[in-house]
DNA sequence: TAATTTTTCGTGCACGGTAACGGAAAAATA
DNA sequence: TATTTTTCCGTTACCGTGCACGAAAAATTA
């Protein structure tokens, strides 16, 4: 019943609704005084904008634009893409359209374009994957400059000025897999198999999840030893050489982790292996990995829900579009699921 | 771009706005040749209202009526709340109001009496979570009667006519439960803790978890022996003084796991039993629970997300009444969260 | 044919919010 | 002090739809 509208702010503060208009989209000409005395009484009211006349008075139509790497099917960022299309339907009636602008991760020139893309459409919003530190920052500034609000996915980096940002908590996640390993016995040796497409990559996003399973094993498990293979994604034959040689030399150990989402890449070794008992522990809902999860060779992975990410970073974006309403987290960490064989769905 | 308002309907057709609106709402004191004119129009500009300035002007408020068990703080049901009072701020610009009927989950006339109270505001759809499954079969078959829309949770009772339901797979989630226990070395013995008020209820929710949790254990492990100890949740000392003699006759027991919500009540028996080494496995992310598992007391909760459950419903509600449209999935079942300490947020 | 009833329809305000327009008051300048 | 500029804010016309009011048109009756 005790709907408040801006027409009773305005008389509860003795001005016109197009002073309290101004306030709530932080349009300048209202006094120092009269200002306050509007945030004061929309508090005290609890007063919130009817997101549907909202935008049946304003429709200009808007674009967010959405930077995110590349991807082929059954890659880890091909995850974003549910969330963007529940978001997609969701924010189309209040008149905001949504682009996407890809990327290639390991070219840097390639982010520069996408970037210079996106701006092209003048963006009321943009949604961004900052893989690529440095130059994430120039463009944020830029973005600041222009005063368009932006999300950050996946991770974030550390600055001043974006909207929110959505992630997994990654040292929490390397901790969080050590824990699981260690689950009931404690484990003497884990192999740790590094399925990365360049050891020696600037930023390595899973960097905070080995200092986790580092800290968790010295902490927790300091007798155990850690053993690293490194394989080659883009040779198909490398997992099964060096997983090989490594098994050969270590036939007891029973614990596999990675630190990414390519685990499903190791699961034809495991098959054809026939080593048993084993547990293996990755990251990321992938169709490949769910599978192997469903086999029994995959033991555990951890989740981060892309898809959630996504369709919240562009709720928040479009809420601040329409309202000029800040989220009500800034930083926001997804949920880590842990999924085995029974409850992945 | 081209949206076909009403206005472009009347002019198309000769008419005034006024007219197409009667005809939009079947209204009467329309000739036939207009109406038919009009409806020509309506389909060959592809007219479709627009809902948000449809909410905007019509004032009549339709509730939803929540009909669920009565809580004390930190008791299951009171999960639900957070994604109830989610809901109704999604809803409440859409002119729907929730309202919340509680009743005695143990005796049948509360329930009876709640429905009644329920269908007294006239409610335009209702959730319901059907713990008298005799009961709520003769309230739903008035709901269809008078073609008012439910929706169940938690869980759901076999007919037809419902519009949506959401719940946890009661079987699967036994079966994941002993899955955990069972995660590294398999185990000898479990202690299931019957924390139940009614050890003789007609229908109790968690059978089918007992009949997961066992078949688990029959396939995987059927050397393992499951004891069972009943504890009276009405009486505090009855926690100590029952499971103080089972250990003492059962001192190398190692696992402990619950099916309903309770476990929290074993608490402060095991910080005072100081028994080292336990994987406690239970259910529900209550407060005391997650407590107890932020101090490493219990291992693992399995938890259902009720407030997701409730959310959902509401909106699969809301979204029939104004829209008529049907919820893309019928039968929703929750993700079920494993949670630990590390994972518990 | 005139008067009356009934049917059919146009008009205008409301819903809650947006934003352009222009005027009054305050501040700055002459 | 008079004039100009700036700051601040009220007014107003929408957005697309719902609905009440009353008037015109048609049908009925006298």
């Amino acid at each position: 019943m005790g709907k408040v509208t801006i027409k009773d702010v305005a008389r509860a503060s003795g001005v016109s609704k197009g002073t309290v208009d101004r306030v709530l989209h932080g349009r300048d000409g209202v006094s120092a005084k009269s200002r306050e005395k509007i945030l004061k009484v929309i508090d005290e009211l609890g007063f919130e904008p009817n997101v549907y006349a909202s935008l049946l008075a304003s429709h200009k139509s808007r674009s967010v634009a959405v930077i995110l790497p590349e991807f082929t099917p059954g890659e880890f960022w091909e995850l974003y893409e549910a969330g963007i299309e529940r978001a997609v339907k969701t924010v189309s009636p209040l008149n905001i359209e949504v682009v996407r602008e890809s990327y290639n991760q390991y070219e840097l020139e390639s982010f520069r374009a996408a970037c210079r893309r996106a701006m092209k459409n003048n963006p009321a919003g943009v949604v961004i994957a900052p893989l690529f530190k440095a130059e994430t920052s120039l463009f944020t500034a830029e973005l600041r400059e222009k005063g368009i609000p932006y999300v950050f996915v996946d991770t974030k980096i550390e600055e001043d000025g974006y909207l929110s940002s959505y992630g997994m908590p990654m040292y929490r996640s390397g901790y969080l897999c050590a824990d699981i390993l260690n689950f009931c016995k404690p484990c003497n040796e884990i192999l740790v198999v590094r399925i990365e497409r360049d050891k020696h990559r600037q930023s390595d996003p899973t960097v905070g999840r080995r200092e986790g399973f580092r800290d968790f094993i010295a902490e927790n498990a300091p007798e155990c030893t850690v053993h690293n293979v490194f394989i080659d994604p883009k040779d198909p034959e490398d997992v099964a050489r060096r997983l090989g040689a490594f098994f050969s030399e270590h036939p007891g150990v029973r614990h596999i982790a990675t630190f990414n989402s390519r685990i499903h890449l190791i699961v034809p070794f495991l098959e054809k292996s026939g080593i048993k008992d084993l547990a293996v522990v990755g990251f990321d809902n992938l169709p490949a990995n769910i599978e192997a999860l469903r086999k029994g060779l995959v033991r555990v992975l951890i989740t981060q829900h892309p898809d959630e990410q996504a369709a919240c970073a562009i709720r928040d974006l479009s809420e601040y579009i329409v309202l000029k309403k800040a989220p009500a987290k800034r930083d926001n960490f997804v949920h880590m699921d842990i999924l085995t064989r029974y409850n992945a769905d």
